[in-house]
DNA sequence: TAACACGGTTCGGTGAATGAACTAACATGG
DNA sequence: CCATGTTAGTTCATTCACCGAACCGTGTTA
């Protein structure tokens, strides 16, 4: 993505979605964490493994660092060399990437799954679901209703969509 | 994201994340997305709601309906009317625009949920996890190793990392 | 018959991505 | 002591995508 740096970002859209897209949606940012998740701590490895412009990755480690995903800490002295570790807050991340490289590997793969994630203890396969907190149950997105939630509150837009999603709403819905 | 419509895309990633940001990865398209789960399907909608430039509406819901991500549908003949429509395909990405978004909620948001997401049989409020299909317990990043799988096998890339990964390796260990 | 709505396409200007070249700090080998 | 190499960048010219405004074609309404 492009434009996102110095004030052409997604303002306005009052949504959380848009906000974690201001930090993670451009270009090489999501396969940069990936990369950070595996275990990839240096500038040379980052560059190495995914063919990217350098001045590009300087940039995208500096986003990544500033928002908290990413901390650059001195490892060695002489010669000075800094390395770029997964923050908790980058931690968290594994979800949505393990959901997207899921929908890749469903619906655009050819020969099979790339990697598959296992559970150290018991050996079981990975599998992202959205669950719900109260009956436990598995969730799928036609049993799903959107509430408006008080970060909502200064959302001052006033087309057909926003109105109708300031009320409750059952997902896939035709709006308006 | 820019670059990836013609020739210049994430090749020779051998990942299915890759494989997905090269669909939904660029700007403003998980945002239609988003917006098409909610229920929004007509070309002046997504518009309004977005502010997107037409021009870049136009292109990103052609590569949807390419992909297979959405359906574009004659909803009425006089005059001559189009909607776009998520797939089933389409519809399994709730799981990733879920996960990024509460990631969004957590870490960047001032005010509190701008959305809720609840189960509408009993009312819950829904959660994106990743569970272990045998044991079916929660598993957080410290307990997952990957595995290289069969969709790995044309891979020749030689740099440290993709040696490194061509073998099983437990998340967040350091590479090399 | 004129104005309007919808769903686009076209166009010029701006800014980001790209690859190649260059820099700086230090290490290593002869 | 000097030449070469490694790491982590920065600088630069070119290319390309995004942007907003204007325009277009079809059909509808006043």
């Amino acid at each position: 993505m492009a434009g996102m740096a110095l004030g052409k970002n997604y303002d306005g859209q009052s949504c959380a979605l848009a906000s974690a897209l201001e930090v993670i949606g451009e270009r090489w940012t999501l396969l940069i964490v990936r990369d950070a998740l595996y275990g990839v701590r240096r500038f040379g490895d980052f560059q190495a493994h995914l063919d990217i412009p350098k001045a590009v990755l300087s940039q995208r480690l500096s986003t990544l660092v500033e928002a908290g995903v990413l901390e650059r800490r001195r490892y060695q002295e002489t010669p000075p060399r800094d390395e770029y570790v997964v923050t908790p807050v980058g931690q968290e991340l594994w979800l949505p990437v393990l959901a997207l490289a899921q929908w890749g590997e469903r619906h655009l793969s050819t020969r099979g799954p790339h990697r598959l994630f296992h559970h150290v203890t018991c050996g079981g396969r990975l599998e992202p679901t959205s669950y719900c907190r109260t009956c436990g149950g598995l969730v799928t997105l036609d049993e799903v209703e959107m509430r408006p939630g008080p970060g909502l509150a200064g959302d001052t837009r006033q087309d057909q969509v926003s109105l109708a999603l300031r009320t409750p709403h059952r997902m896939l819905d035709p709006i308006p």
